[in-house]
DNA sequence: ATTAAATATATCGTAACACGATATACATGC
DNA sequence: GCATGTATATCGTGTTACGATATATTTAAT
């Protein structure tokens, strides 16, 4: 057995491949997107608002928080989502400062077109995936278990 | 045991939280960037210069293919990069169309703290990505091996 | 060899988008 | 009920990736 930290070499290497692949998803998916007639940040914006638990209300600061973007941003990209029939606001009656968002008809069934997509490609891309990180994880001098 | 396929909610809620999840890497990769000087871009540019297998020649094109980039956008990240004394451009001798990348030391250096941090980031994040992704394939009808 | 097609990099103008700063409306604490 | 805080909205700005195009060099064709 050899020593893992040393030869940083390795660990870049590793690092590269990963971010590599993990580009590769996402420009599967920004692509699909754009097929679908979405900007990629829209798709995003439908899915995090689709796809939160039914309890938590779907406010602008939930999307910007699961989307990880400024407010003012998520209030231009919901902006955009409405005027193009992919998404609603509605105001809330508990708290009229918020914005509750929701899919339209139209944004559902593109949404759901793509999740399909989705889910195929991930079924094809999660082994090498989930193999680059192995891999950083074994030149990282992780506690090594499991390897492969 | 229940069927997998028709409730498309489970699947949009799979879809959503492996995203999440991956924004919030990609949000830690940002910042430790933008932290050590750096654009998230040039990160990625000195990472697949550096990470690149030693036979391989590190053109323009090479970068811009790893990085999922058009090639103008790839040289203007190299500019940037080379003013910043991130990078160097050697114009190769078998070609002399081609710019062979290299990493400077401080580019070296940078790239070197940065992966350590990434590779203890990934470490922390592995697992919760990696469970993630498999219940995204445990809900879109996966031939269902081994889940958890 | 000379020209034509292909390849690699570079330049330039443009548009999208996320952001900071700021504004407004409403809610909550004291 | 006044002050402080929170949620969303507006506006101007800068960065960046892109398409279209240009230039240099290599490869292919005849």
């Amino acid at each position: 057995m050899r020593s893992e930290i040393d030869d940083s070499g390795r660990l870049l290497h590793t690092l590269a491949d990963f971010r590599y692949e993990l580009r590769l998803f996402l420009l599967f998916s920004e692509n699909a997107a754009q097929e679908a007639g979405l900007q990629p940040q829209q798709h995003q914006l439908l899915l995090q608002v689709a796809g939160a638990s039914h309890e938590t209300p779907v406010t602008i600061a939930f999307a910007a928080g699961r989307l990880g973007l400024k407010h003012n941003s998520t209030v231009e990209l919901v902006d955009r989502s409405e005027r193009e029939d992919l998404i609603e606001r509605t105001a809330d009656k508990e708290d009229k400062r918020r914005a509750i968002l929701r899919l339209t008809r139209k944004g559902r069934q593109v949404l759901q077109k793509l999740s399909g997509e989705h889910a195929r490609e991930l079924n094809e891309m999660a082994p090498r995936l989930v193999r680059a990180l192995r891999r950083v994880q074994v030149h990282s001098g992780a506690p090594a278990v499991e390897v492969l």
